[in-house]
DNA sequence: TCTAAGTTAGAATTTTTATTCTAAAAATGC
DNA sequence: GCATTTTTAGAATAAAAATTCTAACTTAGA
């Protein structure tokens, strides 16, 4: 198909972005993996990768051939020459992306500040399991679990939150319902809570006051709150059945969302589980 | 011999120095080509290696076991991990330790999954600043710079990013319109679309109808497309003056949002860092 | 030099891994 | 909608790797 074989990580994979468009369903699959995760590649096998990528292990062989390889191994080959060429680097790369911050031109900066969202990101998620106590995560799905339906109110920064809740609990067939305060209803959206319904509140410093007033209504209602927010001292704290305090990754004076975003994850699939094991036992 | 197994390839070599005078003919012969040269052990198999330091290989397994090992493998595990680690991906080591999932009681299990999706989530978020070209994110945000105005567009998993490219645009000052479809109106939202403006599509398989059709229609125009997919095979790559491909973390046939966020994030930021600089050279 | 303890290499075995082949399934063209 | 081609998954096979076992060897001590 392809003859001419790469001689080099690279040429490998620009001969696969190139190739993409034509391969077949399997082979894409094989594709994207391999240049997504080149360093699994460098170590798997056969049998891990195709588990990694979802396929069955003849198609690695087949993706192989399809590009000019005798078969897997030698592919695999060029995946661990481009590992050990990368490690002498390694030390000066990080001491780049640690220097100052953006002094170079619109390209650097930009990439500079990409690197060190990553990292900061990846740091305060690292301590998010650590900050989250068992007991609210518990409460928290076991009030979601009882709930007739669940509303979700957030907005600014918090809407896309609120909105990745809305769809999270759809897609696992719970009732959800979004206050997006569309032409301004939000008090009108809020009238339609149930004191058997659940509300999740998304709200970070400085709390928005259309989120308050939602928030207010419910609890006068007796509707049980889930409340998302940045802080513990926040103005929602003590109506709350459960407040989740996530500190997000701050950089230059903006806050990022990933592990708000991965705290709402952890619920809607711990709900998933808990409806799961619910159903399993009658 | 030597009951207690080393944990770390450090550990590893200090035992060995340690024991060194100690060690017979061959296993020391093992032991220097060990310390010298760790990274071919990290790929070789027990065949090429013996042949490398010239013993039998029986001699290379006898030498693991002599430090606790229960095999070659087992000890190679260690090398691989310090390769990884060394290129900034510990993506190895999680897979080797990583259980089976959570079997426990809800409360457990509940957490768990919280632990493992941070970890999940943070693995993907180190890998991203990596995987995203500097390229694509100068031109995405000199793109974004000469702008009149940006349209985002995107539904259900993608409608969270695409609010908050919406928020984090405005908050900067610059004209962001989310085409949402509210009341069923993506072409008409779409018809206020105008070639001096920029799209930014977000689409995650399986790509939403709506979302390909504003695509088009923007193509149709001639307004640049920045796409942010989670495959370099995505059925708007080929209109796309950028196409940004980004692979969140998956657990249970759930994906997060961590890593798109934090790209957007940085999108918009560099953008702020790029208008700042703008307007101080007049 | 002989013996006993430890060490080694070779052969054999077991396990794992990669590859090939083929029937079924899916996609494509008519 | 049918026939043809391509693609895929499963079983079977081939190859390779790691590990074990044992007899031969080496060394040290008497």
């Amino acid at each position: 198909m392809i003859p001419q074989l790469p001689e080099t990580l690279d040429d490998l994979n620009n001969k696969i972005k190139q190739a993409s468009p034509t391969l077949s369903k399997r082979l894409r699959q094989v594709a994207d993996y391999v240049l997504e995760a080149p360093r699994e590649v460098a170590f798997g096998t056969v049998a891990t990768l195709s588990k990694a990528a979802q396929v069955h292990p003849s198609t690695w062989v087949r993706f192989a051939n399809a590009f000019g390889f005798s078969g897997f191994s030698e592919m695999q080959g060029l995946f661990q020459q481009n590992l050990l060429s990368q490690t002498s680097n390694y030390q000066e790369r990080v001491r780049l992306v640690r220097n100052e911050w953006p002094s170079g031109d619109v390209e650097d900066s930009a990439h500079q500040i990409l690197s060190q969202f990553c990292e900061e990101n990846a740091r305060s998620l690292e301590q998010l399991a650590e900050n989250i106590s068992k007991d609210d995560l518990t409460t928290s799905i076991t009030l979601l679990q009882q709930a007739l339906s669940v509303h979700i109110v957030g907005v600014r920064r918090a809407f896309s939150v609120a909105s990745y809740f809305a769809y999270g609990l759809r897609h696992i067939e719970r009732k959800a319902y979004l206050i997006d305060g569309i032409a301004g209803m939000f008090e009108e959206q809020a009238a339609a809570l149930d004191k058997n319904d659940v509300l999740i509140v998304v709200s970070f410093a400085p709390y928005g006051e259309e989120t308050l007033n939602v928030a207010n209504l419910a609890a006068q209602k007796g509707v049980p709150l889930i409340v998302l927010s940045d802080s513990h001292s926040n103005p929602l704290a003590s109506m709350a059945k459960v407040n989740f305090v996530v500190r997000d990754a701050q950089v230059q004076s903006f806050r990022g969302l990933s592990s708000s975003m991965c705290l709402a994850q952890a619920i809607i699939i711990g709900l998933a589980h808990a409806l799961e094991k619910e159903n399993a036992n009658g």
